[in-house]
DNA sequence: TGAATATATCATCATATATTTATATAAGCG
DNA sequence: CGCTTATATAAATATATGATGATATATTCA
């Protein structure tokens, strides 16, 4: 890597919505449609978050039949280690915002949100 | 710190010439006049990166007589370590760039820049 | 006090980024 | 194949950021 990519990287991860995406798929690999779910947006807006996360090599996708898992990409899982649980460990995870995805996380799992898209926030009915 | 103020850290860091300025303050605290010779940039764009890490708390200033000494603010030194010596390193200590400015950083103390504003780059003639 | 030095800030412009709406692609299923 | 679902991408717009040149402030020194 050379400094350039080391500035993408710190770019993907100043954007608060991005930064929630990273601890979601720290924790569990997740697919769009459960993303929204937890973050409350539109599937468009959380694609291209994907994108920015993709192309800084921090996350990565695997098509699973309709769709798309993301999680963290292994070369990145070091990095944040040391981002996420070193000296801002309690800014970042024990953050307002960190503690309310995990707890929606654990609803989306207990309600089985992926292929249940039609029940999702940011959607028009009966799409 | 709340999450806001992680998401400000990050986006500090994501500029390539406010990386290049912290891994320079990490090896020794520099006055703007310094840090244009090093970096050979105007005086105007060096004091605006300054205040967006100051504002994001990775640096501070202490006014010395005609200069302000920019230095690493003491609680950002830990998080420094983590980000530039963590899983980073190489990219980032072993940049190009950053061979590149601490060389020119010898070259600033050996000449003692500091307070010779006339011989730098990005000055008319005579100012 | 006035001139010179060092730095900060402001105004402007150019560029980059984020959000939204609409549309395209790709897989599964009848 | 055509329909539905899941996701990606494109276009348009709004907003943020960065660079530059001009000006303002603060300090030193004569």
């Amino acid at each position: 890597m050379a400094m350039r990519d080391v500035v993408a990287v710190f770019k993907a991860l100043a954007d608060p919505t991005r930064l929630r995406i990273m601890l979601l798929l720290r924790a569990r690999e997740l697919c769009v449609c459960e993303l929204m779910f937890i973050l409350g947006m539109e599937q468009s807006r959380v694609s291209r978050h994907m994108r920015v996360l993709r192309e800084a090599c921090l996350a990565e996708d695997i098509r699973d039949g309709r769709w798309m898992i993301y999680r963290v990409q292994d070369q990145a899982r070091a990095l944040l280690e040391v981002l996420f649980s070193g000296p801002l460990k309690d800014s970042v995870e024990g953050s307002r915002e960190a503690e309310a995805d995990l707890k929606k996380l654990e609803a989306c799992l207990r309600d089985n949100v992926r292929g249940r898209v039609c029940e999702m926030p940011g959607r028009p009915e009966g799409t």
